[in-house]
DNA sequence: CTGCATCCATAACGATACTG
DNA sequence: CAGTATCGTTATGGATGCAG
């Protein structure tokens, strides 16, 4: 299946890329893997991600099956996120991707050096 | 080691994503896979990609050490176009990334049918 | 605590014209 | 043929302030 590439298989996997490819898409997925948790937690968790990337990226994920977000009406209120059924799917090619990452780090970072040296 | 998360981990990971995520990288390397092409063989077969995108997608993925680029110095010039041994390797979790998203395409249409049927 | 609204800077992308 | 240069548009991400 992998060596078709009909119009269909492209775009979605162009759609897909295109939502873990965002800058915080699998950080925040990843900090969802064993447990739900809260905004404040996903956010001190993460450190370096504004309020603004976090909604919003909650937003997609939630927006796309990947995670659900359950609503706790207290004052204060409390919010938890969770990965649903697809969320934990993806799990795996992500994780592929992530140890073929880890693997060949020093590959890529090898050619890099070699292309700044030929300049 | 998925299960891990160090920094250096989370910056390779990253690094691969935003290359990959990038809206002609995917395209282009599948457009490899089989045999070396040529530049203009490459945007034909691409179909709606500029020019420039082309070019730089090209630039990018050569100075990560993807593909390597062989020039004839002839009128008029040809420039062919190869995936090198790393290219070949990415071709594997990006297949699963690939399929994965063609397997699960349908559920996450599903959830945005009702996302906006929720509104 | 959780988030929305606003404004701003930068990067990604695309169309067009031109060149060795 | 295989690009480079330029310009304009849109998308992305971040900082700050305000609100339920």
């Amino acid at each position: 299946m992998a060596t078709e590439h009909s119009h269909d298989a492209c775009r979605s996997v162009r759609d897909l890329l295109a939502r873990i490819g965002s800058k915080w898409t699998v950080v925040v997925v990843r900090s969802l893997r064993s447990e739900p948790r809260r905004f404040s937690e996903l956010k001190r968790d993460i450190g370096d991600i504004s309020q603004k990337m976090l909604t919003s990226t909650l937003r997609d994920l939630e927006r796309d099956g990947f995670i659900c977000r359950k609503v706790t009406a207290s004052i204060p209120p409390r919010v938890d996120y969770a990965l649903t059924d697809l969320g934990r799917d993806l799990l795996g090619p992500l994780d592929s991707l992530g140890d073929w990452a880890v693997a060949n780090q020093h590959r890529v970072d090898a050619a890099r050096a070699r292309a700044i040296a030929a300049e």
